[in-house]
DNA sequence: AAATATTTTCATAAAATATTTATGGTTATG
DNA sequence: CATAACCATAAATATTTTATGAAAATATTT
């Protein structure tokens, strides 16, 4: 079952927006001002509040206030810009993450599975989740989403990427791919790596001709950007 | 499953005698001012609350306001005594009934069960329960429902559906599920996991060929959603 | 233009998975 | 006590998906 969340925002263009994004993934409940939100909470009992900081009447910390007087649910707080003052004072309230507009979807996904995983069971970091821009490897689910658009890879497929995530902004050599892959004994001549590349780029890239994503580093290997 | 009933009261020696003749009858869990209650209202859920309107710190009358700001839970209020005025007062407040010290257990439970009846719908504890979206799987009673109907499943279905619920939302591998299924002596190619998830499915998924709850996650193993 | 590197297409082999059938044992039932 | 119903397991078969090598096409460098 997938986890609720409360996504607390009064500017509600953005709200709409962010929920109908967060719906592929998530169920999710919302509110606008500060006694929705408590009611909501109650209510609903949401696994996590998503709190945007700039709220009209009670404002955002008032209402992590009331949220943290009777229950210590999670709580990730949006905003514009967040200053060591903001952390300091979300930590004594004990907010589990902060998020800085702009973000990405990959990123707000991300820090959510992040803060699920810590408090449905002790630690976990984001460890089993990669995250590049607006690509997210879930090793938990194996699945791979682009700007919440889920990715259907082959498990060849996945392992390349995962490989090539782990190392992101940095060239990977095709002998090392070739070996990772498959092991020492493949090396004479094997074409198979390019044969995955290229499978993944055709999932992976809007247009696999001009590749964004998974970048040729001529004579040596292969990057993701 | 009896109802579950917050007990308000600062005074301890008699909320402990109170609670432990409700106990016989209701689950009862207690608080004695008025965060402590806000609390317990958020994680228990009760059915139903009893405030005594004598509380330090936060007084009765505002622990009383601020539930009904965030819910329509019912209340019973306890008092030495009751003037017409406070009857008003809580009357705007909504409050369901009142009892006037001193007051007998059978007066007090009939009231209870008078205000429980009118707003009855009876719900239970989650304890030993897994419940994945609209599946049920109770340990206690050793069965499964899905949207409350009845699936009827053999032990070893049970307990594979079971290890695949502790873990929604994971892929879990073949090789883990063989393992917790029938340990570690098991002949590599054996293929009778597929045979029960085969038949799983098939009691399970409304099109088994389409399974919605069982995933396959190819290469790896399988998910329960 | 030749040499080299990379991308793309294609056909096929291999594998992983799903489904059906068979068998022996256990339990419930009359 | 016999019989039927049920179940766990194994094995056989069918189906789907994936891996792979090689060849052809394209691009880039020298």
């Amino acid at each position: 079952m997938s986890s609720k969340i409360l996504l607390v925002d009064n500017d509600i263009p953005l709200q709409t927006m962010l929920a109908d994004h967060l719906q592929k993934v998530y169920r999710v409940v919302t509110a606008t001002n500060g006694q929705e939100t408590m009611r909501q909470a109650f209510s609903e009992h949401p696994h996590l509040v998503i709190v945007e900081v700039e709220l009209p009447g009670m404002d955002g910390w008032g209402v992590i206030a009331r949220l943290r007087e009777i229950s210590s649910i999670p709580i990730i707080i949006l905003s514009k810009r967040t200053s060591e003052a903001d952390k300091l004072r979300g930590f004594t309230l004990g907010v589990d993450d902060y998020i800085t507009k702009p973000f990405s979807y990959a990123e707000l996904l991300a820090r959510i599975n992040a803060v699920l995983n810590r408090t449905r069971r002790g630690t976990g970091t984001l460890e089993n989740i990669l995250i590049v821009d607006d690509l997210m490897i879930d090793l938990n689910r194996r699945e791979v989403r682009l700007d919440t658009k889920l990715v259907d890879l082959t498990p060849t497929e996945f392992r390349l990427l995962e490989i090539l995530a782990r190392r992101h902004g940095k060239a990977v050599s095709e002998e090392e791919l070739t070996k990772q892959m498959w092991g020492e004994y493949r090396h004479e001549g094997s074409t198979i790596l390019r044969r995955y590349i290229w499978s993944l780029r055709s999932k992976l890239e809007e247009d696999p001709a001009n590749p964004k994503w998974i970048v040729t580093i001529r004579g040596f290997g292969y990057m993701l950007e």
